[in-house]
Order: structure tokens, then sequence, then C-alpha cells
DNA sequence: GGTAATTTACTCGGATATCCGTTGTCCGAGTATAGACGG
DNA sequence: CCGTCTATACTCGGACAACGGATATCCGAGTAAATTACC
């Protein structure tokens, strides 16, 4: 079990436009440089991110991607749930009575993990990074 | 990302064991029935668990599985560790300087969570489990 | 009845097949800007 | 100048290919108990 790539592209991608501090949208040319990828391939993610709300793209010359107004509040959860989906990490599927001792012991543990995904932002990270 | 179904058996698989209070090895077949799937598939989920020391097998006829002495210490971590392996969920294999910020956070998440499976024994569901 | 040979019931491990999610690539379509061109 | 036309620079989204790990299956080898055969 790993984290994929995509999801290390998303918030790396993420980190990048919140501290390029430009009202200007930023090309998937550049942002694909940075971390050595497929500028198609990026565009698939962020895709997603638009998705769920957190970027925002233009099309045509001089377009790319932004942040929406009110990304501060955009956590590390919200991030990796739009590239991995929101599916729980563990699924019993026996058919033993309603609920699964282990699965609830699973749970609780993800549970925590979740936590303090959720509680750490991107933002967070801006004023700690100086280099990206 | 998700867990594997093979984690799954094994800590079924565990459970089970921990519960037939017997001193007799258990067969593979009768593990196998138990959660619908090919013993040979599970005899290799099994032959991980033997080889980090939490269960022992006993070839010829009679023979099968059974948990090693002191059992009851041997928390979820150990087994999921046995079936998944010991790496990081996420690794950032950019080259930006000797800490990523990112993987920073990612780890420390992890962490909690496996905290919480560091601190859950198979020997607590014991009790609690009354059917399989 | 005791000993040896054989059958039976198992685990072990390697090789292999299948499936599926991840990781890309390719290309056509749509869109907005910039520049050229004609009046 | 001013409006239009075209080239250019982008994103978008579907189709598709390559790859690797997860999920098995098959089979031969080894091993120990049970059974049989033999003297």
């Amino acid at each position: 079990m790993k984290y994929s790539k995509a999801t290390n592209y998303a918030l790396h991608t993420m980190l990048h436009l919140a501290m390029s501090n430009t009202t200007k949208p930023v090309g998937v040319q550049t942002l694909a440089e940075q971390q050595q990828v497929s500028p198609t391939y990026l565009s698939k993610i962020l895709t997603k991110l638009v998705k769920e709300g957190m970027v925002t793209s233009v099309s045509g010359a001089n377009g790319g991607y932004s942040l929406v107004h009110g990304w501060e509040s955009i956590s590390f959860l919200d991030i990796i749930y739009a590239i991995e989906g929101k599916s729980s990490l563990f699924e019993c599927h026996f058919n033993h009575g309603p609920e699964c001792l282990i699965q609830k012991v699973m749970l609780r543990a993800e549970e925590k993990m979740e936590e303090e995904l959720r509680n750490q932002t991107i933002a967070d990270l801006v004023n700690k990074e100086t280099t990206f």
C-alpha cells in the first residue's frame, strides 16, 4: 500500500501555486518542469483538483491554473481525497455479522491519520518553505 | 491506495487461530474455508507470517499452523508490516533539499495511525469476539 | 506382534497466469490572446 | 485607426498503451503420521 505519485504531484503543485504569489494563472508547462513530469499527465491530475473546487483553470493563451479564493483553508486531506478518492483504506467484505471488529480497529486508526491531515493546510507550509 | 486483501486475510486468520484455543495446529484447508479463499493463496500469506515469527508451521499429516508462544503481544501493526512491508506510505523522490516539508507532514500523520495500530493486539479482540 | 514399506495428508516454494490500478502518451476539440491585414 | 481574420498558445477530455503489484493457480518436493504388508 502506497500513496500514488499523483498525490505527490498534486501536493507539490498546490504548494507551488500557493507560493507563486501572482494573480495570473500558471501554465501547466511551468508546473510540469518543476517536477519533471509530463505536462499532459499533470493536467489530468489538475483536472481532479479543479473538479473538487480547489483550483480554477483558464483556457487559451496566457491561460493556466490558479488557486481558488479561500485556498488558505484547503487541507492536506482535501487534496488527498481529490486524488485518491474518499473511500476507506480498509474494507472487510466478509459477511460475519454486521460489524467486523477488525474493520473497526482499522477505521479508528485511519481516523487518527486523517485527523492529522485535516488539520494541516498548504498555507501552513508556505511560511516555512523558502525555496520550492 | 488500499490495504490489500492479503492483509485482511492475515488479520482474520490470526484472529481465528487466537480463538481456536487448541494446541494442535490448524490446517490451511480449514482456515481457507472460513474466509472462502483458495488454500494455496492463503498458505503464501501464512508463510510471510511464519517468516516474521508470529506463526509456526508443522509439516506432514495433522500438520498446519499455530500461533507462537507469546502471541498475545502481537499487534495489528506487526501483522500489517509482515504483509504490506515496513516502508513508508509516502515517499517524495524529488531532490529539493534534504527535507521535504510535505513528506514531513505525511510521515507525521502516518505515525499517528501506526501508533494506534501498535497499541491494538489480536488478543484484545479475542475477549470481545464471540463468533468468528 | 514387531518392523519395514507404502500410502496418505499435509506444508513449502518456484513458476506462471490473470486482473486491475497507476502512470503515462497521443490527439482532436475548444478557447482566449496576439498579431496581421484590409478598409 | 478600427474591425476582422488568422496564427498562436493554451486547457480539456477521451482513447489507448505500458507497467507493476495484487491475486491467485498449478505442480513438484519434502515431511510426518497412519496404514498396510511381511516375516
